[in-house]
DNA sequence: ATGTTC
């Protein structure tokens, strides 16, 4: 038992596991997964205040989860898991997805290994560094002729892009939903948002947002990581970004209108940025459907920048790329869980976090269903990402991790860490590094974040995943 | 995260 500075108690129920008890207007407790070391506390950080104010909304049941890797963010923590009963007048909340909806991470696996790339390494990273679109603001590979098309890519997301050439039909095995929500409502994405992405579709963006070229370090399970396609030495790539600008300014336009009918609603929260509507309501309707459309948005973004990796691949090594897998860690979908042993249709909100269906799920497509949903865990410069699977012992909906979780604010890190020094630290370990600028790298640096290592130890030892394969980082093309 | 402050 112990109390934190912010007065949220948090009790250890087991090992990785703690609990927040309800209190106030918490309708249900607050359950963190974590060491002592990794509560958002230690570092000063208020999540934790969030993940009980997210424990107040209406309908939501079981808990207000938090990961690993937790950390503050607009009204739902970063990290956070919530989910809603739709029939009992659950809600959803833009705030309880993020402002990058569908940001995630797709791994790619090289037909090379680490060993026969290595003489060629910095020319690929070269060309991946001069054909990866990246930065706040910039273009991308694909420029779409005009709302008609838009709507089309809004509706189809990864799965238009392969019909129009960028992409094979496997990569669409691979992509969660087979690259595309059937529940997108294009006319709920206003015109702001899709002039704003009209000529961003194939960019890394900005921020936390990179390519990267890594290989298998270490497997831990043979047989799943044949079954995704990754053996030991093998090179891969990792692709992190969103929806852009167009996710960005959806989630801006459906805030402001289910801020304004909260009261219609008679919904009190303890924070305007949870603001939420109930998911049958006009209003959560449409923010749905629009944010379905956004994150098939995110899905043909990543499918561009697979197309351009592969391009890179076959001039600096000859060699072919497969889709491992592609996860959005920033969605709320409907599901069906069960609720004290009733099947309840239940929107489930995962902002930084995964869904992450253990073997044997009915709801996995036929390849991974022996093998179980692959989770994708992406470090920070310099350091491992994690490749997991699902587990069935997992009471958090399903959920999973996202990444290392930053403990530094953007501010501290800039007072901390010079871009340049930076650079010549990690290409001093010979990591190629491809800047997009020196600020932006230094606000991004490894000592801004928590230990991903901690962070994969307390996932799988709270039960939510099993580790499946290490990777380590080779070049890295920052956004 | 974000045409990095409508």
């Amino acid at each position: 038992m112990g109390t934190t500075d912010m007065d949220v108690t948090v009790t250890e129920e087991s090992p990785f596991r703690f609990r927040i008890d309800r209190q106030g207007a918490m309708r249900v407790p607050g359950v963190v997964f974590a060491s002592r070391e990794l509560l958002p506390q230690a570092s000063g950080d208020r999540a934790l205040e969030q993940v009980v104010n997210v424990a107040t909304l209406p309908g939501i049941v079981r808990a207000s989860f938090a990961m690993p890797d937790v950390h503050w963010g607009y009204g739902f923590p970063i990290g956070g898991v919530a989910a809603t009963d739709v029939d009992a007048g659950g809600v959803v909340s833009p705030g309880g997805v993020g402002f990058d909806i569908s940001c995630g991470v797709r791994l790619l696996a090289a037909g090379i290994q680490q060993a026969e790339l290595a003489p060629r390494l910095k020319r690929l990273m070269d060309i991946l560094g001069d054909t990866t679109p990246r930065g706040a603001g910039r273009g991308g590979l694909w420029k779409l002729s005009g709302r008609a098309q838009m709507e089309k890519l809004l509706t189809g997301g990864a799965r238009y892009a392969v019909e129009r050439g960028h992409g094979v039909p496997q990569d669409l095995g691979r992509c969660e939903d087979c690259g595309a929500l059937t529940t997108a409502d294009p006319e709920q994405v206003g015109q702001r948002a899709v002039e704003r992405g009209l000529h961003q579709v194939g960019s890394l963006g900005s921020g936390n947002h990179f390519l990267e070229v890594q290989a298998v370090d270490r497997v831990y399970d043979e047989r799943t990581a044949t079954a995704f396609g990754l053996r030991d030495g093998q090179v891969c790539v990792m692709i992190h970004c969103g929806s852009r600008g167009l996710g960005h300014q959806v989630c801006t336009d459906h805030v402001r209108v289910m801020d304004h009918s909260l009261r219609a609603y008679g919904i009190v929260i303890p924070d305007r940025q949870l603001a939420c509507a109930p998911v049958v309501s006009p209003p959560g309707r449409d923010y749905l459907g629009a944010m379905a459309a956004a994150a098939n948005y995110g899905r043909a973004n990543r499918q561009l920048l697979t197309e351009a990796a592969r391009r890179a691949f076959a001039t600096a090594a000859g060699v072919g790329v497969d889709l491992v897998y592609d996860v959005s860690h920033n969605m709320a979908k409907i599901e069906t869980h069960e609720v004290d042993g009733v099947p309840r249709p239940l929107c489930v909100h995962r902002k930084g976090a995964t869904l992450a269906l253990p073997p044997g799920h009915p709801d996995l497509p036929e390849d991974l269903a022996e093998a179980g949903q692959p989770v994708l865990v992406p470090g920070t410069m310099g350091t491992a990402s994690y490749v997991m699977v699902g587990t069935s012992g997992n009471d958090a909906f399903f959920s999973a991790c996202h990444g290392a979780g930053r403990v530094w604010s953007r501010h501290r890190a800039l007072r901390e860490v010079r871009g340049e020094e930076l650079h010549s630290a990690l290409e001093s370990r010979g990591i190629v590094v491809r800047p997009s600028s020196w600020r932006g790298l230094a606000e991004e640096a490894p000592a801004a974040y928590k230990d991903v290592d901690a962070v994969a130890t307390a996932t799988v030892g709270a039960g939510l995943t099993r580790l499946v394969a290490r990777l380590i980082p080779l070049g890295v093309v920052k956004g």
